[in-house]
DNA sequence: TACTAATGGATAGCCCGACTATCCAGCGTG
DNA sequence: CACGCTGGATAGTCGGGCTATCCATTAGTA
């Protein structure tokens, strides 16, 4: 398949391929002359890859490199490689002030309530960060979150997680499909979670008022 | 309170809260001469609003400003505002041609399941859409979502919006705290359960393959 | 009363991220 | 052998979210 036929079939215009092949989202495709390289399903694949995650997920060309990044780098063990993709995924926290009492706090509850979960989380797992600063402006807003609030969502994101998310991905295959499973299921059904949220909102909201 | 005050006090640089002010986010200060205006508690509060939405939701300013023109419209009746409100926060997929089979069947689909589930969800909600385009994005990457697998989304969305959301909302307030409460819970909580999915994720993977 | 620093208002510029446009030399098929 | 497409490189565009500069005015302070 050259070029052209990829741009075809996935939708995407040729200058926009050729911005992700040098961004190194897209493996280069087999030369077969100087000026000439022959691309296959498996580049098709990873181009919908792609705009699934920008256009569905917002996701910033520099996260979707990283996550193949680690696809790619055969050394590492699967559970290295999905730990690399999922922090990969995640978005920096704002930086704040080494001495912030507030943050140190947040961020303390935090690690207490993963603790307290027994969730198996890395100490250096960006959602740590993530959660605290969400935590510190719910405070900064005159809506603290009680730990009860909290167990709720943890609860409801383990149950999903254990019930319905993990078992879709194949440890067993080869590691760039379970990689690629993984991203998928976390963005796309983050996602579709998020909009049911929003939807649920309006729908409970009709029933309140309309009452 | 004067503008430095205000920037002092909510960590805004004064040259952001007069963009802010310029783009329509925070409510001019009341005028007490030609070059002096005096701005209260209110617009603190306003601010640290909008640098939730901003840093922890990563809402884009045009969106904030449609939900702050919804508060600020006095026309509309609390429900109406709520939606518009929670319309605002939605972020658009990209258009798609008009006459794409997949994807008018997708929204089909998306249409039947909220009939199905009973939700009292408007017709032109932008969360139908951007479930179509997700839906369609999954059948593109070959992991298409079956009816039960978005009912579990479904499900596990109002539930946590009847029991544990929409009880927050003080609708018998001001209306403007009921929409600012309605868009912090929506956005930060929302944020909370993206993370604690995560986590959750890199738990049980954890737990699954160290076993 | 003179001076200084801050204010509100306006305009223009900056930076980043995601493309998009142009150019060029070398194929390779008709 | 000509013409169009290819890969590769470089530069330009566009939108979003600030940020910098300037200016006339004026509240405090000396």
């Amino acid at each position: 398949m050259r070029i052209s036929q990829l741009s075809a079939e996935s939708g995407v215009p040729i200058p926009t391929i050729k911005y992700y092949l040098r961004e190194g989202l897209l493996p280069q495709g087999e030369q077969t002359s100087a000026t000439r390289a022959e691309y296959g399903p498996a580049h098709l694949r990873r181009l919908r890859l792609i705009r699934a995650l920008l256009e569905v997920g917002r996701v910033p060309v520099a996260a979707i490199r990283r996550v193949i990044e680690a696809v790619e780098d055969e050394r590492t063990d699967v559970h290295t490689m999905l730990g690399t993709a999922h922090y990969a995924l995640a978005s920096p926290p704002e930086p704040h002030s080494a001495g912030d009492e507030e943050w140190t706090r947040a961020r303390d509850d935090v690690d207490r309530l993963i603790a307290g979960l027994g969730w198996r989380v890395g100490p250096f797992a960006p959602g740590r960060d993530e959660l605290a600063q969400t935590l510190v402006t719910l405070e900064r807003l005159g809506m603290p979150a009680t730990d009860a609030d909290l167990l709720v969502y943890a609860r409801t994101a383990m149950d999903l997680a254990r019930d319905h998310e993990m078992g879709k991905i194949p440890f067993d295959g080869p590691r760039d499909v379970a990689v690629e499973t993984l991203v998928i299921c976390t963005v796309m059904y983050g996602k579709a979670l998020d909009v049911f949220r929003r939807l649920a909102h309006e729908s409970e909201s009709a029933r309140i008022l309309e009452a």
